[in-house]
Order: structure tokens, then sequence, then C-alpha cells
DNA sequence: CGCTGCCTTGATCTTCTTCAAAACGTGTGG
DNA sequence: CCACACGTTTTGAAGAAGATCAAGGCAGCG
């Protein structure tokens, strides 16, 4: 079995002023929503964002509160959670650069449907939703953008309610990771590595089961060598092994 | 307990004549996504529209199959499933008249990603979905309700997933019946009848259980007095103990 | 009146959670 | 630099929840 080392997962500290106007323009023009806009557009728009710093574990929202704005992944990494009266909580998503969270709705009623947590330090843009309205009526085409990733997202949740129902702790544990791996994953010496620090409860919380549910699995990944992880860090070494385990 | 008649359900025929020319626009124009638009744009817009009638059981689509039409419900009921390789089923959305389903997509490469069933026997109309995409950049208030429609079952969906996680089947089984009575209840001397023909065996699906849980579940509710159910029907008896059931 | 499909109930077995305790890693302060 | 302390991870054992297997009952229909 392979020693445990210390992590070698990095975390990108993400300095206030890295996350600066500069970063902002870069940021918007890239996203996929924004590709069809012309610069001055897209100057107009950026000027409707606001950025802000978190901490890691820090909260951005909670479920229930108001929904008052829309936010961007500008760096580091989010995880959209639900929880239950009980405590217990459920990882619904992890979102990466470039991706949205928060009230597409512009009605001011509305409240946030799940709670976003600062998975690492990260920077954010935020966007009041009636702005983010008004520009989905003047810009047809980002319209349709945010269609097509809501129907992505709408599948993914659609395909995680068929594990949930029909699978083994141990086949949606394997397709987290391979998930896990072909959003986040970096070649390295150990293999693939999640770069995110992600712990067994994060995993449990992930795939619907319990911390010591999680570490069991993942033992007997680890004793076939199918992946390599430690305190707070993963890496796949066979993915395709791992791809044909998601089905149990 | 009970003694259990005839089912009170009555299934709407829907003959082919009655899903024709003077539905079509009223379904259209009574669609919430279109509410905003004059009339000669229903006009040009119901031109796109073909309808189409579907026995009860039959398919509509299959998952993989290649996506090409945006269906909106006539008349009748369609049930929105997923399948396993093992030939498990899960039913993810009951839809009725005025909600859509199929493909949002303008792209012609891609496929649905899960099977549509007639319920009921029904009637559909249907609208390629380049053509779709073009009303959707045409009409951006449209655009917005289908944005504010993906939100709501994105929501329904992440529900689902934390319930799947972290409840009991018969709290998954109340929280079902208290969906459906609210969609489809209607006040009877039985009690709030769900009026759909529903199996044990879609009660399992729903719930993500088997049909032998999902009937013992619903055997203690009825003898609780919470509903009173036969043969392929159901009505709630007691709406609020139920949803206190929910957190179960 | 018997057939077919749906529903129910019981008994057993598997999977997973829960409870408990020990081992390990990481960062901290001496 | 080392030792300690804390949070994380692992592992074991017991228990609960639900799936599976099996059989019998009931309703509607030809």
């Amino acid at each position: 079995m392979a020693t445990r080392r210390k992590s070698p997962v990095e975390i990108n500290p993400v300095p206030a002023h890295q996350c600066s106007i500069d970063l902002r323009l870069h940021i918007l023009s890239r996203l996929p929503f924004f590709a069809d806009l012309t610069p001055a557009d897209l100057e107009k728009i950026n000027a409707l964002f606001v950025e802000s710093g978190y901490a890691q574990g820090q909260p951005i929202f909670f479920a229930g509160d108001p929904a008052e704005h829309l936010y961007v992944v500008a760096d580091g990494y989010v995880k959209l959670m639900q929880h239950t009266y009980s405590g217990q909580n459920v990882m619904l998503d992890v979102l990466q650069q470039g991706e949205f969270f928060g009230s597409l709705s512009p009605d001011s009623g509305t409240e946030y449907a799940d709670s976003a947590i600062a998975q690492t330090p990260c920077c954010l843009l935020a966007i009041q939703n009636q702005d983010f309205s008004a520009i989905l009526h003047q810009h047809p085409s980002v319209s349709l953008k945010v269609i097509e990733k809501m129907a992505q997202r709408l599948q993914a949740a659609n395909q995680m309610i068929r594990r949930l129902s029909t699978q083994t702790v141990e086949g949606r544990m394997a397709h987290i990771l391979v998930k896990l791996a072909q959003k986040l994953g970096q070649p390295q010496e150990v293999g693939l590595l999640i770069q995110l620090p992600l712990a067994r409860a994060d995993l449990a919380e992930m795939a619907g089961t319990t911390v010591e549910s999680a570490s069991r699995v993942l033992s007997r990944f680890q004793k076939e060598g199918l992946i390599a992880s430690g305190r707070q860090w993963l890496a796949i070494k066979d993915l395709p092994r791992l791809q044909s385990y998601q089905d149990n």
C-alpha cells in the first residue's frame, strides 16, 4: 500500500488584489454566456458586477435567505449544499471558475433553494438579479446559453436521482470519483489528482452516505489500486476500471 | 378499514378529433411561456406545432433516441422515466396539460436524457427543436419563462436528491403523495383523489423503492386513516398529517 | 368461472447506518 | 526540532432498514 504523504493538493490563496478589474473582464469575456457579445456590451455588463472574496469554509448564502444575487465564480471553488432539519448535509455540486449559481429569478420575493459555501478561498462576481434579467431580455443569446446550462444540470440531477434510487454506495462513490476526475483531475505522479481539498465527509455528502461507509468504500478502492488518497486529498489511478464500477 | 371499490379514477379517452385545431390554439395561448405574445405571433408559432395522439402506456421517445422535438402536453398525462441496465425504472416526473418536455437544445446531435411514456391516453403538440430555438431568439420573454420553469425543476430534483440521501422510504412516500395531491388532487367523497391511474409499481418508481416496500408503507398509511387506496387509485384523507410524515 | 395481473404479507438475507474506539497526520507551541 | 493535541480517518461490532424471495389473495375481465 502506498505510504501517505503530505497532501499534494495546492490551495491557491487568492489574495484580494488578484481578484481585481483585469481579472474580472477576463473572466466575464471567457464565460460561455457572454461569448457572442460585443466588447462594448461586455463593458456595460462588467460594470454591473461587484467582486468579493471569501475565506475557505465561509458561507456565501444559506438556503432560505432572500435571493437577490447571481454569482459567478472568478477564482476558487464553491460547493452547493442542502441541509436537513436534523443537521445532515447533502452536496449537490462543486463549482469552478466561470460557473454561475444563486438567483436567476427577477422576483425579489424568492429565497435561495440551497446554501453556497466557499470550499477553497475564492473570489466571486455578483450581479443583482434584476440586472441579470435585464441582460437576458436584451441578449437572447445569453438566455439560450443559460437554458443550455440549466438543462445540463437538470440532466445531472436526474441521473443522480436514478443512482440514489437504484445503486449501492460503491457504485455511487465510483461515479462521484469519475465525475470529479473529469472535472477537476490533473495528471500527476500519484495519478489523476483532484485539485480540491476534499474530506471523507465531503465525499460522503456527495454520494448520499455516511463518513464511515465512504471510508470503507475508498479503502477497498485503494486496496485494489483504483485510487490513492490521504487526508483531504484523492487521486485516481485507474479511471477505466473505476468507470466499470459505476454501475454497481 | 374502508372496503375497496371500483377505481374512482376516470380516464378521459381523448379521441383524435378532440385533439384538433381549436384545442391547439387554446392550449398554446394558455401556456405561461406564450402569455406575453401577440395573437399574430401566437398564430405563427401555432403553425410550427404538430399534434399527435398516444395510447395509454405507449412510449413517446426513449432515452438515447436522437433528440429532435420539444413536446407540450395538450391533454392526458406523460411520465418521464430513467432506466438502468438491469431493467429497473425510476420515475422523475408526471406532466400534465401545458407542461413541456423533450429537447430544448438546438443541436441536432444530442440525445434524449430520459424516456417519455403516455401514462394515460394523451394528445401532444410537438415542435422541431431548431424552430423552438428560433422562437427563443426572437422572444426573450419566452426564454425567461423557460429559465424559470427549468429552475423550478432543478430545485425539485435537488430536493429529491436530498430526500433520497437522508430520508426513509416512509418519508419519501409521504412526500410523493403530498406532491401528487397538490398537483393532481380533486376533492371527492373518498378524499383528495389523485386523478391518475397509479399502480404500486409507479409509486415505488417515484419514491425510489420496491413495489413491496411501497405497498407496506401505503398499508400502514391506510391503517392510520391517512389515505384510501385500491387497485390503481389513491386518495388522500388527511393531508396535514401526511405532510408531517414528510420529514421521516 | 377461471384467468391474468395487481396487491399484500411473511420470512430471510443483504446492505448500510450507528455507535464506539483506536490510529493516523498535521499544525502548534514549547 | 520534538512532543503534544486536535481533527480526520479507519476499523470493528451491533443493529436497523429495506431488498429479495416466495406464496397467497383479490379484482376485473373474457
